[in-house]
DNA sequence: ACCTGAACACCGTTCAAGT
DNA sequence: ACCTGAACACCGTTCAAGT
């Protein structure tokens, strides 16, 4: 705490310090309570010396979103295409999974910051090189979606339930007026964990599904 | 203006009335303009009366995503799961389409309602029938992901930019540095127009994609 | 019993006043 | 030239006071 405040009186503020604060208050506190308000106290700054370095609220999501495609590692060089993108795909995803209110973010952008345009450029350009033809990678990525920044759309959104008492009453009341979804829920475990909502492996199905588009562009590029 | 005024007057609110105002409300003045006060002025009334039907704001938007979903076509009786699905899936994106809103609200809301579960569970339903085992329809769930509710994630969000100078200008600027983004942008649209962003026809990669999804289970299903 | 105005605890951002 | 406090125009929601 007194760290901080001599650590952030001495260094001065900067963009990347901004950003960086903003990443690290929305990891601890949760997205929904960064306010530049709050990221301003962090800095024991005024709110209106954040707007030195940020142009606004907005502009400080685009640069936490950059601040997420930096850590996807870089294409590793002389892999084929499939592969290139798979291990470029799943490191988006671990990067991801570092910051879960990431993706949120991402899809709320009403417009791609250059970062975000320079990855989706090197994302097709792998796909391109690749040999797969524009029109073919067009529909490539529109099917990969979200894909490509390494999160699939939640059918229903993670809800800690850890009281296992509720939960039992949850699972029955599911079974009763919605048995299919409580039989997905119940069989689709991968790791023996058979409760409701959590008896899904995410990993696996992200990589399934992955795996699956991915195959199946392969075997559309030479008929 | 003195109709709606009369109108409410005369009948007294309910939470159906409360519902479909925020929808009409988030349709025509956009989501971010959609607050309880300003639909509580909507309808004449102090914000307060609003929570005589409504437990708050995240109940309000839970009970437009069930108005969305209520908009969607029941599933064809009769037909393959297939096309069963596909019909279904595309009635969605029909729904979804009228209120561009919604997609966004799909995303974010932190626990499925029973409307949603009950939706779910009908398009489920329409793969166990089919005779896919629960395994193989988990992972087409997932790998459907949020085409089930007839969206997928945009790449970029439309962002209106009918400045045609202003276009030009920014496809120079993204040749320039993002040569494969400009590459799919130009060749990509199926209807004639090439310009930036929306020379892609949206309704024809949802669907190829949703075919190309489909097709590969059919394929899984009988090996 | 029902409704409601004022108030509370927040926002992002503007802007003029201070140094 | 730089920083900053107060203020503006909003939020969602509480709660006690009025009828």
């Amino acid at each position: 705490m007194i760290d901080q405040m001599t650590n952030s009186a001495r260094t001065p503020l900067s963009r990347e310090r901004v950003l960086l604060g903003a990443v690290a208050l929305a990891d601890t506190a949760g997205i929904d309570s960064l306010s530049m308000r709050k990221l301003a106290q962090d800095f024991d700054v005024v709110p209106m010396a954040l707007y030195k370095h940020v142009a606004g609220k907005e502009d400080l999501l685009d640069g936490m979103v950059d601040v997420i495609l930096a850590e996807i590692e870089p294409p590793a060089p002389g892999a084929t295409w499939k592969t290139a993108a798979r291990t470029r795909i799943l490191s988006a995803r671990r990067a991801l999974l570092r910051h879960p209110w990431a993706s949120r973010i991402i899809e709320s952008r009403p417009a791609p910051t250059p970062a975000v345009l320079a990855y989706l450029n090197a994302m097709i350009g792998i796909f391109r090189d690749g040999g797969l033809s524009a029109g073919l990678t067009h529909h490539l990525m529109h099917t990969l979606g979200s894909r490509i920044y390494g999160f699939s759309q939640e059918l229903f959104n993670a809800t800690a339930t850890p009281d296992p008492q509720a939960l039992a009453a949850a699972a029955t009341e599911l079974a009763a007026h919605f048995p299919h979804v409580a039989e997905l829920a119940t069989t689709a475990s991968h790791d023996g964990h058979s409760v409701v909502g959590q008896g899904c492996d995410d990993q696996y199905e992200f990589e399934f599904a992955l795996d699956l588009i991915l195959d199946a562009f392969e075997r559309r590029q030479q008929p």
